[in-house]
DNA sequence: CAACGATATGTACACTCGTACACATGGGAT
DNA sequence: ATCCCATGTGTACGAGTGTACATATCGTTG
């Protein structure tokens, strides 16, 4: 039945992950197929049998490891869904700031999963996993407000991200708070 | 007097040029000392006599081709300095939205002036260049509005044009010019 | 004029990389 | 039982890289 076909992803799997070290520790410059057999501790013609090319290796990472932030997003904010009533304005602003907050706590994790995220700039294999995320956030904060100011919500949490990790600076929850509550409250009130 | 120490800033201007080209072409992942002095058409060891590493030749590209969004909005909205009068701020938002459209018009420089930005993510010395842009353009736009404000818009149109360089979509002006809006106007009233 | 040092150039070395390829192995299908 | 092929492994090669260094050039200084 069905052919079962052998799948046995652990190799496969342990691949990926060490991949998501080594970026994690030298940057995607330092990604080669043997940085990663090594880390794996698999032997090089196993990474070049897995992923022909090493963009194969970065989408899969990126797959794997850019799940961060819409995740947090999700579990946190999953729970108030619909369009959000008087008054939760605040509470999504302040929610979010806080979330990003607490992300951005974990700098090296962040700047990992930016650092693949921001790939894509270059990479085109890598630009369909990145615009999934970008809809699949976009389309979560449209839940609770609405389709255009989701949009806003999340380029501009994407601006302050990539400020404070392109810059080295403090993350200022209050600041994001107001920012986000301008979008927030313009977009039940205003056209 | 004053030595007048012999400053030919030909050759080193050439060759970061042809950095320039050449990231332009091939990305950074494409710029080697070799490559550079191809372009520029120097010997080998010209390209490592002026810039020890490629951080340094980095810094200088950076520093010279990421003048581009900055100067634009300098020049075509520091006639109108001061902070805005009511009624003005659909005016900035539309003329920053205009502009950053403009901007966004040549892909390839846009994209190539994003790269070196980026790349502050992975190199500190490149931190200080992308810190120096951002505050500048920051303070630009806080004269005509304020300081938090400034801030906010330079986070939105960073992650709006984050999103379209790195998804490859289009860039909707109106939309844009809404989400400015949005921020503009609630600087103006309320806190 | 003579000496010096900044600038310029060519070459060579050690190293790492992606890739190809021949070969091993073991489970599923027939 | 036998074959087949996905999976796994080791090695080698050519290309490209950063770097070091010996040497050449030439304006400036003393």
């Amino acid at each position: 039945m069905a052919a079962a076909r052998r799948y046995d992803p652990e190799r496969r799997r342990r691949i990926i992950d060490a991949a998501i070290r080594v970026v994690g520790r030298s940057g995607i410059a330092g990604l080669t197929h043997r940085t990663v057999a090594a880390e794996a501790d698999v032997p090089l013609g196993s990474t070049t049998y897995h992923f022909k090319t090493l963009d194969d290796l970065l989408v899969a990472a990126l797959r794997q490891a850019g799940q961060g932030f819409v995740t947090v997003v999700r579990e946190h904010g999953g729970a108030a869904a619909g369009p959000a009533a008087a008054g939760q304005e605040d509470d999504l602003a302040a929610e979010l700031a806080r979330l990003t907050g607490r992300w951005l706590a974990d700098r090296a994790g962040a700047e990992l999963e930016y650092e693949l995220y921001l790939a894509a700039l270059r990479r085109p294999a890598l630009r369909a996993v990145a615009a999934e995320w970008w809809e699949e956030l976009a389309e979560l904060l449209a839940r609770r407000t609405d389709p255009r100011t989701g949009r806003a919500l999340v380029a501009l949490l994407d601006g302050v991200c990539l400020h404070v990790l392109l810059t080295g600076g403090e993350y200022d929850e209050e600041y994001v708070r107001d920012a986000l509550g301008r979008l927030v409250r313009a977009g039940r009130s205003g056209r």
